[in-house]
DNA sequence: CTCACGATCCGTACAGTGTTCGATGGTCCG
DNA sequence: CGGACCATCGAACACTGTACGGATCGTGAG
């Protein structure tokens, strides 16, 4: 590569300092918008550098790690979930299940957090995190369950939510890497899945019965169903006074 | 580099093909016990290419990819989990929650897992998954679940299930990376978690009477009591007769 | 027996990755 | 004006997954 000819005129010639250079909140907006917009592995340090207009390495001024930074997007990300209002009046149960839908549905909407919150084990210590489980705590309270009743009610509605919305996260983000369509998928599928089941009457009866139904519907009111038999027993188990077993 | 004197003698003469040479079944297992014995970042085509005493690409003959690699020893993973038995005699209670700890010991096992699961989306067609999901439909039917209630409950167990003990083995896995006792590690976060939860009355009560206590012991017992109540919801709805709400 | 073929193996190479280090140069305080 | 700070960034390091092409083998056909 010829060197270019060295003088004032070449010379990159004041290197501007024209953005407010860079801030950590900057840099966690990046990206969250290159994660969204391009997926888990689009997100380099160097493509998030150049994308701020930055050299490849500043970002390190403003984070310590790769692995610091993702912590910091997925607090973000939590930072869109609707915690349960403080008394809501249409009590506990209702109060919990909206904010186990609009957690899923934070969740559907950035599927590249299913790859990363097995990693982190749900950042513990975002303080978004903690405000919700927080107002959670009190949801359960609200509706007369003692404190470690609410702290196991917690931990169970969030299991089943994000081990449930996880996978539905990681299939829509094969998807998205492969462009293709949900039913186009699925249409490719089909023959491989019915070969596996062949075997196995009941997977295959269900498999059969769910052919050519809307996905995203079936989903959905699959979520909706799961979630009431675990509310329910939680409140069985739970709602008025009681204790739970251990402890 | 000074090259070596080319002629017959220091040439290295005859590779000699003295391993049964390699197959996909080899492979697996030494990917699996990489993976046990350094964590999923210590899994490279190269590491694991000189593990098998072969050379650093002659993987890929009998291996698509990386990712297809990895679905293969998910899916053996799997095949640790000990699936409930057909008929058995203590009820479909006892051997869904048998099914249960099961698969959360194995998910333990083997933490790195966790970072891989959500990637798969659980390796859908598996073989091993195919016929563990068919034993536990069974093992639902036989407690009288219809065939779409059991789904739906083989569903919510999977998602309780793996939902927690992903986020337990990412802690582990953690623990792990860093060489540290879970109880070291536990005092050096509790500074930066009780700073973290000053304002939240809940967290900080629950947090406080946490402290000091048997971490490994308090998890199998939370997770435990989560399961009743999954368990509980489940049997409420629909043991013995009754069809879930949506068809 | 010869020879060609297919499978297998592996060295090399390419385009990337996260991260470290040292130099550069702008900004502000004394 | 001097000097201390500090954000920025180019170059470099040790890796990564994988494509390619040549070498070597077992095997079966002629």
């Amino acid at each position: 590569m010829p060197e270019p000819y060295p003088s004032v005129w070449t010379r990159p010639q004041r290197p501007r300092r024209e953005q407010p250079p860079l801030s950590r909140e900057q840099i966690v907006s990046a990206a969250f918008d290159l994660l969204d917009a391009e997926g888990l592995d689009a997100l380099s340090m160097r493509r998030l550098g150049t994308r701020l207009n930055a050299g490849a390495t500043s970002v390190y001024t403003h984070v310590a790690n790769k692995d610091e930074l993702i912590e910091l997007v997925v607090d973000r990300v939590y930072g869109e979930v609707e915690p349960p209002a403080a008394d809501d009046p249409a009590g506990w149960y209702a109060a919990v299940a909206r904010y186990a839908h609009s957690l899923r549905a934070t969740v559907l909407r950035h599927p590249w957090i299913a790859s990363v919150l097995s990693e982190t084990g749900v950042a513990y210590l975002g303080p978004n995190v903690i405000r919700q489980n927080e107002a959670v705590l009190a949801a359960f309270e609200q509706g007369g369950f003692s404190l470690e009743a609410a702290d196991l009610a917690l931990n169970v509605v969030v299991a089943y939510v994000i081990g449930r919305s996880s996978a539905e996260a990681a299939w829509l983000a094969k998807l998205a890497r492969s462009g293709q369509d949900e039913r186009e998928w699925a249409a490719r599928l089909w023959p491989a899945a019915e070969q596996a089941v062949r075997e196995h009457p009941r997977l295959r009866e269900l498999y059969a019965a769910r052919r050519g139904q809307d996905p995203v519907a079936g989903r959905d009111a699959e979520f909706a169903d799961g979630l009431d038999c675990v509310l329910g027993g939680l409140a069985a188990r739970f709602s008025g006074a009681a204790q739970p077993r251990r402890s």
